[in-house]
DNA sequence: CCATCACTGGATCAATGATCCGGTGAATCG
DNA sequence: CGATTCACCGGATCATTGATCCAGTGATGG
C-alpha cells in the first residue's frame, strides 16, 4: 500500500477536447482547487510550516489547517506524525546536490557532497533536531551510496570504507546539529548570555573564556577546517594498502 | 518507596527538649526519610527512568510517581520539563572522566577524553536524542575547557583552536547520535529490515548493498578509525605555524 | 441504479505539560 | 511562647495534542 499517486480526475479527455476547441471559453474548470491532498502536498506543507515556525509548532491540526482540511484527513495519508517528520527529513536530504561524478578527484566530489549536505540541513534548522531516528529514506540512501561509491574509487573497501563514510557523515551531522542549536532565532541574546556565563566563570574555564564562546561565528571556516583534517587523514590512508 | 512524605507529628519542641536530656530516649529522629526532594534527587531519578524506559516514557507524572510525590511538586524545584532534561544531560557529561593531565602527549589525553565522552553518551542512549539544545551546563563546559586547554598545549590558539575543538566534539556527538539511533532495543529486527530494504534496492545502492547496512557492528573500531583520521589531520597542523 | 472505493472530517479519548490555589510543618521572630 | 513566615507539597483543573471512531460524500465501474 504505497502512496496513492492518484491523478486528480480533472484531466479528462473531455476537458482537453474542449480546451483544444476554444481555450478562452473554458470555464476555470474549478480545478478541484485542492488537489486531493497527496502525501507530497502534506510533506511540502510540513516543511514550509517547519521552516516558518519551527519544530514546536508542527501540529497535525496546524498542518491540516494550512492545507485547508481537517486534521483527521492527514491520517489517511500518513500513519503517524512521525511519518510526516520522516518524510520531511528525507526531503531535506533530497536537496543535497549529487556532484557530477566526472571529477577525477574523489576528494573534490566528497567535499562537495558534504558541504551540500551541511548547507541543506542548515537551511532547515529543525531538521537537525530530528535526526535521532533511523535514516532510511531514499534520498539519504542515495547520498550515502554516492559517498560510499566515491570512497570506493579511492581504494577503500569493506569495513574500512564503511567506517570512513560514517565518520564523514557523523561529522556533518554533528556539526550541523551543534550549529543549528547554537544559532537560535535570538542569536544575539544567546551569544551574550553565553559570553556572560563564561566570563563570570572565567576562573573555571580560562582557555574557553579566552577563545570566546565555545563556537565563534565563522562557522563555515571552522567546518571546512575540520573537514580538511578528516579528509587529510582519509587521504593518507588511501595511499597505503 | 511509596508513602507520602508526611512526617508523623513527632518532632515537637517537647521531643527535642527530652532529647537534649537523654539521647537514648530520643526517637530515631525520623530524619524525614525522604530527604525533602531536592533537584539532585529529581535529576537522579530522571536519569534512572530514562535509562530504564527511554525518552518517550519520561513524564512529569511518572517521574513524580517514582519519587513518591505529586507531579506538581516537581515544578517547585524545576521550571519546566526541559529543565529536567537539561540537568540530566549535563549529568551524563559529568560521567566523562577527565584524563589525568600528566601525560606529555596531548593526543593521548584528547583521545581518552573523546572516548570517554562517547562511552558516557552510549551508556545513556536517550541523551543523544536530546542534544538539540545549547550545552551550557557546568559539566560540559568543564570537558570543553579541558579539550581546549589540551589543544592549546599543542600549539593551537584563537579561531583555529576553537574550530578544531568543535570538530572533535561534533564528531563524537554525531557518531554517538547515529549509533544510538541505529541500535534500538530490537536491534535484530531493525538490522534485518535495513538489510532487506537495501537488498531489495541493491540496483540503486550497489556499493551500499555490497558493504552491508550503512553501519556495521564494529562501532568501536569504526569510531576509532575516524578519530584517528581526524587527529592525524590535527596533528599535522600542530607542526606548522 | 447501485455498490464500491478513495477520501474526508466532526466528535471524542487519553495523555501530557503546566498552573491555580490551598495546604502543612519547621524555623524564626518579637 | 505564640504568631508569622517560608520552604515545600499536592489535588483539581486547563489547554493542547496525537490519535481513533464512525459516519459520511462523490466519482467510477458494473
Amino acid at each position: 500500500m504505497e502512496h496513492p499517486t492518484k491523478l486528480p480526475a480533472v484531466d479528462t479527455g473531455e476537458t482537453r477536447a474542449a480546451a483544444a476547441g476554444d481555450v478562452w471559453l473554458r470555464p476555470p474548470r474549478a480545478r478541484r482547487e485542492t488537489p486531493p491532498l497527496s502525501r507530497e502536498r502534506i510533506v511540502a506543507e510540513a516543511i514550509a510550516l517547519l521552516d516558518e515556525e519551527g519544530l514546536a509548532r508542527l501540529t497535525m491540526r496546524r498542518l491540516a489547517e494550512r492545507l485547508g482540511t481537517g486534521s483527521t484527513t492527514l491520517y489517511w495519508h500518513v500513519k503517524t506524525k512521525d511519518d510526516v517528520i520522516d518524510l520531511a527529513l528525507d526531503e531535506v536530504f533530497g536537496e543535497v546536490a549529487l556532484p557530477d561524478p566526472g571529477d577525477p578527484s574523489w576528494r573534490v566530489d566528497v567535499t562537495a557532497l558534504i558541504l551540500g549536505w551541511r548547507a541543506a540541513m542548515l537551511r532547515h534548522p529543525w531538521s537537525t533536531a530530528v535526526l535521532a531516528r533511523p535514516l532510511m529514506g531514499p534520498n539519504v540512501l542515495t547520498r550515502t551510496e554516492f559517498l560510499h561509491a566515491r570512497l570506493a574509487t579511492a581504494g577503500f573497501a569493506g569495513p574500512e570504507l564503511s567506517a570512513l563514510a560514517s565518520a564523514l557523515a557523523n561529522y556533518v551531522i554533528g556539526s550541523a546539529l551543534m550549529q543549528a542549536t547554537a544559532e537560535p532565532a535570538d542569536e544575539e541574546a544567546a551569544r551574550r548570555a553565553a559570553e556572560r556565563h563564561l566570563r563570570e566563570r572565567s576562573d573555571r574555564y580560562p582557555t574557553l573564556a579566552e577563545t570566546g564562546p565555545p563556537i565563534g561565528r565563522d562557522w563555515d571556516d571552522a567546518f571546512a577546517l575540520g573537514l580538511d583534517c578528516l579528509l587529510d587523514g582519509v587521504q593518507a590512508r588511501a595511499g597505503r594498502e
